[in-house]
DNA sequence: TTAGATGCAAATGTTTTGCATTGCG
DNA sequence: CGCAATGCAAAACATTTGCATCTAA
């Protein structure tokens, strides 16, 4: 999917979000929206103040963490506390049950993305022999990536 | 085991440690081990600080605070960062490779642990695949609890 | 005796909030 | 027009750090 579909998909979804909640689409909220999509990865408040600056100077941090809050409400982004430090922020287009897991690695911070039917399938087992009726989960992986761009790796 | 079993496995570990680098076994640290595996839940420094000091006035947040990043290097505890808000630590002294992951009622907020081999093993091979060598994960998943004490518990 | 530990206070870093002002609907 | 949103600054947190003092080894 490009930029632009996920930016539309995203606004649409705003623009519903703003609907049934009484809120405003604003010129600032739409800029954000634009520059979170069109990054891509994972994103922290302050890296998105930044790219959000370059096109309006006057858009202050506060307006991005309200407004980040707000995307994650609307199901547009979710946020992640990969570690210590500022929690990041990355957007949730593509699909409906797309969900993602991660792998992190130790060395040169390094983040991949992957999907694993049968260990969700699992997780939902052990979810529900626990009497518990899953709504969400978080997984990451943590290690020591050994390809060749890595600083770290080994030879 | 005994609270008292663990304590003194701690101990041990944590005496180890102390040989092995250097350090100092002190009132506070025996006192800040004493109170933790009493405990035996998930706990914040704060709610650890408020433990301790009915046994001793004088601890401050910064002991406490250096304290729990000691016993996590020692191999005592670990460190979650569930959610929002301050870590929390917990002991790991029941044994070796005795890992565990956490399920979260978003409703209450129990927080039940469970240990899923069959996962365990996918997960090295989804590291595998990616060319990761798996060192460590954190696995959470979320949902409600249907228990009679859920005060959200549905009918 | 001496390097490490403590307790305090100040500093840091992230996120939230109060409030006057602006602007979308 | 009216209520929500913004931007700023200050506040609220969790956590770390500098430093003089204390203490375990």
């Amino acid at each position: 999917m490009s930029n632009d579909d996920r930016f539309e998909r995203g606004l649409e979804r705003l623009t519903q979000h703003m609907r049934t909640h009484g809120l405003k689409l604003t010129r600032q909220r739409e800029l954000i929206l634009r520059c979170f999509v069109r990054a891509e990865g994972h994103l922290s408040v302050d890296e998105l103040l930044v790219l959000t600056r370059e096109a309006d100077r006057g858009v202050g941090p506060a307006t991005v963490y309200r407004t980040m809050k707000l995307f994650v409400q609307a199901g547009i982004a979710s946020e992640r506390r990969f570690a210590e430090g500022a929690s990041l922020y990355e957007p949730d287009l593509d699909g409906q049950d797309e969900h993602h897991d991660h792998l992190i690695c130790r060395d040169c911070g390094r983040i991949l993305e992957f999907e694993n039917q049968q260990i969700e399938r699992l997780q939902e087992e052990v979810a529900r022999a626990l009497g518990f009726e899953l709504t969400d989960h978080r997984m990451e992986l943590f290690g020591a990536c050994r390809t060749v761009d890595c600083e770290f790796a080994q030879a």
